[in-house]
DNA sequence: TATCTATTTGCTTATTTGGCAATATAGCCA
DNA sequence: TGGCTATATTGCCAAATAAGCAAATAGATA
């Protein structure tokens, strides 16, 4: 690997990084719906203020989200609505695998290939 | 977050935070193309041989990539060929915030909304 | 100024990473 | 079959990074 590939591939799993926590995926789907403030997404997350915020940053530094203040409070909205389909395709490989679990499961006989 | 959410996105953020390492993108941007063993891919990458089978089983344990020996080789290979959208995606991302950096930095002027 | 909302900072704990060395595994050949 | 070799994995450690909570700080509005 290269220096330019050490960057691109760095930046890019900079930003995948960011969506790597159960949190902030919840925080993606909340927001692919609607606009939210920080209190609002606390409510749906069950955790100290604090950490939300902390969670939200992390995600406005990559360019996930942006931000944008209304009155006493800021609101939270996608800017790239195709981090959705980070879930979409994370859901697949959930069912490959769980399936061949499955499958596995039932075949307790030798299978004919 | 209730228990059932905490459980499906626990289990979205661990394939998703499989994918967050600069290493395991070029990984799964190689087998995109053509599967590989573990040599072939040690070579792209430039680490110690061990580091690159963990990164492999990293990505194995979660179901994107499946191994397959022939011979004294054991290849890799896409399960789930969706992961690469994951990487379009950070792309776009990119494309979004540097550009915005560009147009600010060229703005030096104030601007009309 | 008082209050409501959000962010930052400091701190501790937990997780991840990479390299070295040791170990394991399968294929191959005498 | 038994041993040899090439290939891959695992264990262990140190360094780096991330998470979560609590207290202090900042910004807007009445």
């Amino acid at each position: 690997m290269n220096d330019k590939q050490k960057t691109i591939y760095g930046m890019r799993a900079k930003i995948i990084k960011a969506l790597a926590h159960p949190a902030r995926l919840l925080i993606i789907d909340e927001l692919a719906k609607q606009p939210l403030c920080v209190c609002d997404i606390r409510e749906h997350i069950g955790t100290d203020l604090s950490t939300v915020s902390k969670h939200l940053s992390v995600l406005k530094n990559v360019g996930i989200v942006k931000d944008e203040r209304r009155g006493v409070q800021i609101f939270y909205s996608l800017r790239c609505p195709c981090v959705s389909s980070f879930i979409t395709c994370a859901e697949q490989v959930l069912e490959i695998t769980t399936g061949e679990q499955v499958r596995a499961l039932a075949q307790k006989r030798p299978q004919r290939k």
